[in-house]
DNA sequence: GCCCTTACTAAGCGCTTGCTCAGAATAGGA
DNA sequence: TCCTATTCTGAGCAAGCGCTTAGTAAGGGC
């Protein structure tokens, strides 16, 4: 098991029963689609009847938002992180690719939501994570740019090299699942150094 | 306009009822997801009732199918015809990824189903394309294998880099829309760039 | 024009869905 | 132990869903 474990996910969620419903939520959703998932299997996944949902969520839509939005915070954050570090733009983009691939890879259930349910989410909670992820965006295309200008990078055209950096780590949610055996700190590494290929980093292969 | 027009897809889909349903449910799979869907919304935005839509396919899931199918077998042939054409493994990978990015990129509605509806399919009809996608993948793999052995990629992992490749291209079909600027084919040359100093060929960059 | 086939509709069915509500159960503090 | 607050349930509601059916309309061939 190379994924993060249901079990360690919103630690800080009270009460108990509250966490239960956005692991059950975050797995359904993942595993079939936000529309797919009905109220009636949440809240048997967290052994509760389905009035018990409303109890700690207002709605259905709400349990998405949550997961969204925390999960869009958490990946900001590792990216920001990783452009404020040490190091010249190489250093600082190996980190960032290792950590947003390793994150995906790690958190895929979350991540599939993330990148993928963004169509579902209501229209005030969409324009919310839309901030995020332009933010997120915006970092990645800034660390190439100064990268570039730096001579450390070689890129035609830095907004599509951002795009594809990005896709690449986003991509992984998709595809690893339980059964994928590279661990998410290796594939991690792995798309760093592929990554700091396709940007003409020297030194790199 | 950069995509494919709706109106230049299945042109042997016959009577144009049916292949007007086919257009109609592209575009709401793709924009809202297949679950998300109603009979209603593909048969009002065909000019029909609900009721016509079973006059030409068995079920709603039946439309799905033969979208997931028809574009499957689509992006299999592009990418089985770059792998057999004339130059080197660097040539010919070249114009797979040319190929399969702007492919993503002008046919990203059916692209979006293709890639991430599989989990709607009915089982027999997932367990067709998912054989399709193996041979997509086995044919890149075999390629970029192919390249290291004889010198002309660099990469430390064929199948990891194999993954990367394609998620570029498949990655497209997210976030490519009708606003997007760069064209599909420009797209898929900048695309092929990145991938060839991704692979460490000689000459790229 | 007639007949057959195909295409299509309006109406409606049985079932499912997100959610509400009144009452019951549980937890925690004095 | 008792009381209050919180948590939860069973039952059910209104709306919506995929699909069926009987009948109508349209198209094409003779």
């Amino acid at each position: 098991m190379t994924a993060t474990p249901p079990a360690d996910l919103w630690p800080e969620v009270r009460p108990e029963a509250a966490r239960r419903l956005l692991l059950a939520a975050v797995e359904s959703f993942a595993g079939r689609g936000y529309h797919a998932t009905t109220t009636r299997d949440i809240a048997t996944a967290a052994g509760m009847s389905p009035a018990a949902l409303y109890v700690h969520y207002p709605s259905k839509a709400a349990l998405l938002s949550e997961i969204s939005r925390t999960g869009h915070q958490r990946t900001l954050a590792l990216v920001e992180d990783a452009a404020a570090g040490p190091g010249g733009p190489d250093d600082r983009m190996r980190r960032l690719v290792e950590d947003f691939t390793a994150w995906h890879a790690r958190t895929h259930t979350v991540g599939r939501i993330v990148q993928y349910e963004l169509q579902a989410l209501p229209p005030e909670d969409f324009a919310a994570v839309a901030e995020l992820r332009h933010r997120i965006e915006e970092t990645v295309r800034a660390m190439i740019a100064e990268g570039a200008a730096a001579g450390v990078f070689a890129v035609p055209d830095v907004r599509t090299a951002a795009r594809a950096v990005l896709s690449l780590g986003i991509d992984v949610a998709r595809w690893y699942n339980e059964r994928t055996a590279e661990p998410p700190e290796e594939l991690g590494r792995r798309y760093a150094d592929l990554v700091l290929g396709m940007l003409g980093a020297r030194g790199s292969a």
